[in-house]
DNA sequence: ACGATCCTCTACCAATTGGTAGAGAGACGC
DNA sequence: GCGTCTCTCTACCAATTGGTAGAGGATCGT
């Protein structure tokens, strides 16, 4: 057991991030090597090809949403605006600390079909509670009625876009320091309650 | 005059979808091309290079953009949640018939500096009118109250990811048929609506 | 009839892509 | 000491990339 992370784990997190911020197809195994510290051949020793190593950052990114959002979802109050206030600020730190989490996610519809099953397959099982929490709560009135299908994924679409579109944000003046990122993240909970409350 | 479109609007046109849809690095001339029914040469006849390809379906993208928004602003009625509600039947028309479009800004984020700058140039004036109009009607207390810059980028971010994502939209069980396309807009209108007031 | 301009073509090119073949260094049990 | 297994390396490869050079066919005004 060493210092450093094993390479295969290197590798799989330089994936991660340059996959995420610049696509899947822009990213070269070169690349990938080169931030790693190490050659081509040794990826593609722990990878057997690029496809591979594609499954292998995804199976990663999934599992790493699902430990941020599972514990959110648990340790929330009962109040589902305030539950979902506690997703977003667990989800928004990731999110904006690390933009090619959900740059992968939203890469998928670049991939091919059996990739994106894939990855469709790994976040069902959270996307099926959220939809049926949103349900049970909307049939309560406590939350505006609405398909919870749909809702969920236009929260989705709210969250995973404001996070990975920095250059939209910097058109209307914002700015990534502590402050900026204090700031954001109050309006998008504000925007995300007002748009669900009933 | 000829009866079919001339070479140059045929080969931005392809470009719209193809750079769009898989992203601009995943693209090759030759691609382009073959879409067109013409030899990569006859591309870098018309653009000096895939920069300069790039800048004019940017530029393409940007002016179809404003007629429709423009449009819409204009037409729209007095009171601000209809006006909203017009942008965005305005924009759902074009951004989910041809993602393309939309897609391309996303990859904004993705492109040199020089080529982003360019294209936040264009967006600029249409912005600023945006956040000043969010502004004067949150003063005038018939919007919700917040920073209009983050609220227009937040409703952006809202319209973009949804439009983009059809996996997400997938994954909740949406289908894109005409039934479909009319709930999902009509719960994106909802969902704005109730995000932007007071 | 004739040159000029517009448009598309064939023929290349160097660099980069994902991937193969196989050598060699080090740690391990025996 | 010796083979085996793990890991990273050098050396290639065919295909594709964006791009250059320049030929040749239309269509035009004159």
């Amino acid at each position: 057991m060493s210092a450093v992370a094993p390479t295969r784990d290197r590798i799989l997190a330089a994936s991660v991030d340059l996959f995420g911020t610049r696509g899947v197809d822009s990213v070269s195994l070169d690349e990938i090597a080169r931030e790693v510290g190490v050659r081509k051949q040794t990826v593609l020793y722990w990878f057997e090809s690029k496809d591979a190593l594609v499954d292998g950052v995804l199976d990663q990114v999934a599992a790493e949403l699902f430990v941020v959002i599972d514990a959110a979802v648990r340790s929330a109050s009962d109040d589902p605006l305030e539950r979902i206030d506690s997703i977003v600020r667990a989800v928004f730190r990731p999110a904006v600390r690390r933009p090619a989490l959900l740059g992968l996610l939203r890469d998928v519809s670049r991939l091919d079909a059996g990739q994106a099953d894939r990855l469709r397959q790994r976040v069902e099982p959270l996307v099926a509670r959220a939809v049926e929490y949103l349900g049970r709560e909307m049939a309560a009135g406590r939350l505006r009625r609405g398909d919870p299908g749909l809702i969920a994924a236009l929260g989705y679409a709210t969250l995973t876009g404001i996070a990975t579109e920095p250059e939209a944000l910097r058109t209307v003046g914002w700015t990534a320091d502590a402050a900026g990122l204090r700031k954001l993240r109050d309006e998008l909970r504000g925007f995300l309650r007002s748009a669900l409350a009933p």
